[in-house]
Order: C-alpha cells, then sequence, then structure tokens
DNA sequence: CCGTTAAGTATACACTTGTACACATAAATA
DNA sequence: TATTTATGTGTACAAGTGTATACTTAACGG
C-alpha cells in the first residue's frame, strides 16, 4: 500500500478507535460529538471529513468491524468444536472469552441494536441474522435437529442468538474483575442454551405445552 | 391535591411526555437536551429544574412509568389466563398489544437497557428481574414445572423475557401499519416460547444435550 | 524533478447547550 | 386580608457543537 493511504488508513483507525473508547468508558455512542472524537483521536476536527461525512457513517465502519469479530469467532468454534462432547458450554465459554476480548465492540454492538438511526440498527440486526443463519447452517452440517424444518432450525437459531444477547448485556455491566460473578452468569447461560435445544429436540410441530 | 400540586405534577408529565415523544420519533433518549425537552413541554429550558435535577433524573422516574406499565400488564395477563388453554399464546398477544399501546415506554426501556448511565440501566434491569420473578411466581401457582428448582424455574422465566425482549426490538423497528409482519413476528416468538416451556419440561437437572 | 493532488491544519461563524441569577405572579398560609 | 412561598419567566454567559473556507505540506505521477 502506498506511504499516503496507509496514513490515512492509520487516523482513520484512530477515529474509529476513539469512538470505541469512549463507548468503552460507558459513554453513550449517540452522545459522543465529532469534534470530541476528532480531539481523541489527535487530529483537528474538520479532518474527520476526510475520512466520514457523518458520526453514522462512522458507526456503520464499526458494524463491519463487528462483523469481522464474529465471523472470526465462528471459525474458531468451528475448528474447536468438531468432535464435540461439551458442544454448547464450549461455545458459550468461546463467547465470553470473545465478549470479554471486545468490549467495546460489543458494548457498541448492543448500544445500535435499539439506539443509534434506523439504518445502522438495521445494520447490527442483519449481523446477528447471519449469525443465526450461520448457527443455522452448522446444526444442519452436524445433523443435529433433523425432524425439523429449516424455517424451525433457524428460528431455534435466534433463539439462541437472543438468549446469548441476553448475558452479553449482563456481562458488561460487571466489571472485568469480578470472575466469580462471571462464572455464575455463564453457568446459568449454559443452562438456558441446553433448555432450549432439549426443547427443540422434542419439538414435535405442535408443541403439547400450549 | 391542592391546585399548585396539581399543576406541578402537569407540567412535570409534560416534561415526561415530551421525552417521550422524543424517543417514539425514533431518536435517541440519551441524544436529548434538557432545552430542547423543555421547549417541546411548552416551558421555559430552567423550570425543568424545579422538576428534575438532570435528564438522567427524569429517565429513572421515566422507569417508574414503565414499572406500573408492567404491573398492569401482569395483572390483565392473570385475570385473562386463569383456566388456561392457550396460556403462551395468549399471553405473548397480550405483551404485543401492551406494547404497541406503550411505543415509546417499550422503546425507552430497550434503549436504557443497554445505553443510559449505570443507575439507568440497572434500573431497567431491576424491572425486567422483577417481572423474571413475578413469571416464576405464576408458574409456581399454577403447579407448572413442578419437577424443576425454584432456581431453575427462575432462570427459565428470565429465558422467556429475554426471548420476548428479542421480539421487542424487532416489532419497534416495523411501521404501525404492518400487520401482517406483526402477526409473523408473534408467530415465531410464541414457537421460541414454546420451545423453552417444551425444554423445561424435560429439563433433568444433567440435560442428555451438551 | 516538478507540477498536481489530497490528508491534515487554522480560523471563523452561527447555533445549541447547561445553568446561574434576579424576577414575576399565583396559590398557600397565617 | 396580608405575607410568605413556590412555580414558572427572562436574561445572560461561557462552553461546546457542526461545518464552510482558505491554507500548508508531504506524497504521488508524469
Amino acid at each position: 500500500m502506498s506511504i499516503r493511504l496507509e496514513k490515512k488508513q492509520l487516523t482513520r483507525q484512530s477515529l474509529m478507535d476513539a469512538a470505541l473508547a469512549w463507548v468503552d468508558e460507558g459513554q453513550d455512542f449517540s452522545a459522543i460529538s465529532i469534534r470530541e472524537v476528532a480531539k481523541r483521536a489527535g487530529v483537528v476536527p474538520t479532518a474527520f471529513y476526510r475520512h466520514f461525512t457523518d458520526m453514522e457513517d462512522l458507526a456503520l465502519n464499526l458494524v463491519d468491524e463487528l462483523s469481522i469479530a464474529l465471523r472470526r469467532l465462528m471459525r474458531e468454534a468451528r475448528q474447536k468444536n468438531q468432535q464435540a462432547g461439551h458442544m454448547i458450554s464450549d461455545s458459550v465459554r468461546l463467547y465470553v472469552a470473545h465478549l470479554l476480548a471486545h468490549r467495546a465492540l460489543f458494548r457498541f454492538m448492543s448500544q445500535a441494536l435499539s439506539g443509534g438511526s434506523a439504518t445502522l440498527r438495521r445494520a447490527v440486526r442483519i449481523e446477528m441474522q447471519f449469525f443465526a443463519r450461520e448457527l443455522e447452517a452448522d446444526l444442519q452440517a452436524m445433523k443435529l435437529l433433523p425432524h425439523l424444518s429449516a424455517q424451525m432450525r433457524e428460528n431455534i437459531s435466534q433463539l439462541v442468538i437472543y438468549t446469548v444477547a441476553g448475558i452479553t448485556v449482563e456481562l458488561l455491566d460487571i466489571p472485568a474483575n469480578q470472575p466469580a460473578q462471571h462464572e455464575k452468569l455463564i453457568h446459568k447461560t449454559i443452562a438456558q442454551v441446553q433448555v432450549v435445544m432439549l426443547g427443540a429436540a422434542h419439538w414435535k410441530s405442535v408443541s403439547p405445552v400450549q
């Protein structure tokens, strides 16, 4: 890459990192200003416009980073869980590890899911849908829940995502130095996902429980 | 109530309504200013301080309104579903009805759950926990899932809440005039809750699915 | 090597923001 | 009825905001 582009990418990343750092401090993404993000990136306010038109524009680029993080997570999960005896608990633990390694990014995600502009919300939603579809594909590949329709399997996958989204919000509010509380949450979530999979295994198109 | 207090409550409510209206327009709660909320309430900026110290203070009072709405929802659910053949689907439908009747309040809730200040997040979380505990109490009263420990029943209740939280975010992004899409989501959610309850019914302390 | 280009700077302007302070006025109280 | 009190007003100011415009200067391409 040319020197000029390289430098450009550098400040661009500084700007995005500055916004993420703000979120990581517990501040709301929608409450940061262009000037503030520029200041923290060590750059003059107007330089911001060389990279993004808007804070929303920057946010959409953060979604791309999120996307990469999620894909990496999935790849790693597939490598580790191929023969699988503790598939669910391993996956949840792996997710939590990634979550803690990218706190700011996941915080941004859960904020953008219900805050932010309509387009931003949509972008995050699409990422989560993609994640759910991949999960469905894995279930199919592993010949799990073969008695269910593909649609129902995707529905189940989405349910698992929602469950995991629940732990996400809770974990992000626990200080990083409280592993005991982390463990509690993890166990709870593992049980929840297991209940979901157990229910799916017994599902027969029309459930006896209504 | 004295005339003075009555008038005070009136402008107080105007301020809270103005903030909710802002959220209902799709704007972020954390992005509204004291001046803006005062303007929309038809009152001078400094009058705001006669009622709230902060926007966060106002937000915490909105949580109280939310709390009332949730309690009303639970009471109604109990009255309607006593003998119950379609308990799950009826409950989900009732929830969606309340959600649509108080769009702004639920939007505020889902924003505050992951956005906002730590205390605000905590306040909303506590409301949801309360909701989950009530659900557990109902399960117990109806002698549903009697083979589970109280803790596991609460865990299941929380799982149901998360599931419903999922539909909440999705529903709020569908224009109000698209009942067909609403129906789709409702059916999906009903199925999800049924899967959860089915899994809970088959749960035997250590799940065969791992 | 030298003119061109584009990333970052400097300055400027019109707004909006939170909040302090002194004030008006209607309700409460004595 | 006279006095006090509290809700809402009007004005003011320093600080922060988005963004337009003209600029420097280092890398690029012929």
